[in-house]
DNA sequence: TTATTCTTCACCCATAGGGGGTAGTTATTC
DNA sequence: GAATAACTACCCCCTATGGGTGAAGAATAA
């Protein structure tokens, strides 16, 4: 265990916010915030020179939003861990930050306490997030209950989106490839789609397998 | 707010930690362990009648594993919360767990007091995950930076995963449709696959889109 | 009982997809 | 300056896929 304070810049446009997280971070003796910013066109510009372990990043930022921040971080420095520290805390952005590359996400409404928390976590190999957001993410494992589809046609899309031919799909089902045909066809109509690589698409979108 | 007790069943072969278990969760007044099994069959069984709120899982168990166990009662009775509590890190288990519909997973290392944590966690709307496990599961968001792709090469990809043919591809890239195949057929090769599903499959399965 | 859904199978027809090549241009790397 | 990689484009050939249509036995619902 090195002795090093862990490195922190923040990407924050709000400035009392920002300057509060600082203050709060510093007073702990473990951490040091380098450096922070209110855009990410110039935090990206001193990335090299910061050489932070963690940024905490806004995701609504006046130019170059959080979202492609994160991605452009991780692109030329991806050991770099960043936490998304945002009021938003709808599916798509979420969803796209953790995509981008982000290793925790937590929510505004989180008290400081929290937000040394978070930082503990990533610095012990977890991803701190905030509990409605770990529901979401959780919940996007989950299977759609109510599918349209038959439990023979779910089978069937199932070896679909596996790759397997309509040969290979009725070889594995026991019945004739024009039997997995129709089945097929069926699919599609309840899906309104009409290739193999839509239906897949559609379902694995809407968790039907 | 209810003043009713959260009711609580316990699943786990380990007679000793199951006891346990119950012991500390009684021991708060919020909460109220209406039984404990150590066999998802009989917990099933008895699975109106005990009629509870969250059921605290194991995995490894003799005859029907968790997994299993997890999806008997979510067809039955989707509302109620399930909390995987396993020595078992292994990715695999964990997204099984997940998708069969588990609400949270913590590990057995996991102290005393965070079993509760995760049992207000699940009660305030949110998701328990051990941090090793959030981890994880932030980990399956993020793309493979390192493709074998090209960036032209993830482009027509992304667009076959999104059920698109050959010439609507060549269209939306400018390119004509020979082209796209050109492409896809260097896809096939480096993904060692011969077909659009197989490619999604693949692509999907190692992050390349 | 009748109606409906699910599962099974079949035949025709057209084309999108996939396997095999070849090759020019540009950019980058050595 | 040569070699390599990436992107572009074209050819031939053939099968897998998808649309249309019809139908029979089993199971389930009304």
């Amino acid at each position: 265990m090195s002795s090093e304070k862990v490195r922190i810049i923040i990407v924050e446009d709000n400035e009392p916010i920002k300057d509060g997280f600082a203050l709060i971070i510093n007073s702990f003796p473990k951490y040091y915030v380098v450096n922070t910013y209110t855009s990410c066109e110039v935090a990206l510009k001193n990335l090299r020179k910061d050489d932070p372990d963690i940024i905490l990043m806004d995701i609504e930022l006046p130019g170059m939003n959080g979202i492609e921040g994160i991605k452009r971080v991780k692109k030329v420095s991806p050991q770099i861990d960043i936490i998304v520290n945002t009021i938003h805390e709808n599916q798509e952005k979420v969803f796209d930050a953790l995509c981008a590359g982000a290793s925790g996400y937590i929510t505004k409404s989180s008290s400081h306490n929290e937000l040394l928390n978070a930082l503990d976590q990533i610095s012990s190999g977890g991803a701190p997030l905030s509990g409605s957001i770990a529901k979401m993410v959780v919940k996007s494992f989950q299977k759609n209950l109510q599918s349209p589809l038959t439990s023979r046609e779910t089978e069937v899309l199932e070896l679909l989106s596996k790759g397997k031919s309509y040969s290979i799909i009725a070889d594995e089902l026991f019945i004739t490839k024009e039997t997995a045909k129709s089945h097929i066809k069926n699919i599609y109509a309840k899906l309104h789609v009409n290739s193999k690589s839509q239906a897949i698409d559609k379902a694995l979108r809407e968790k039907l397998i």
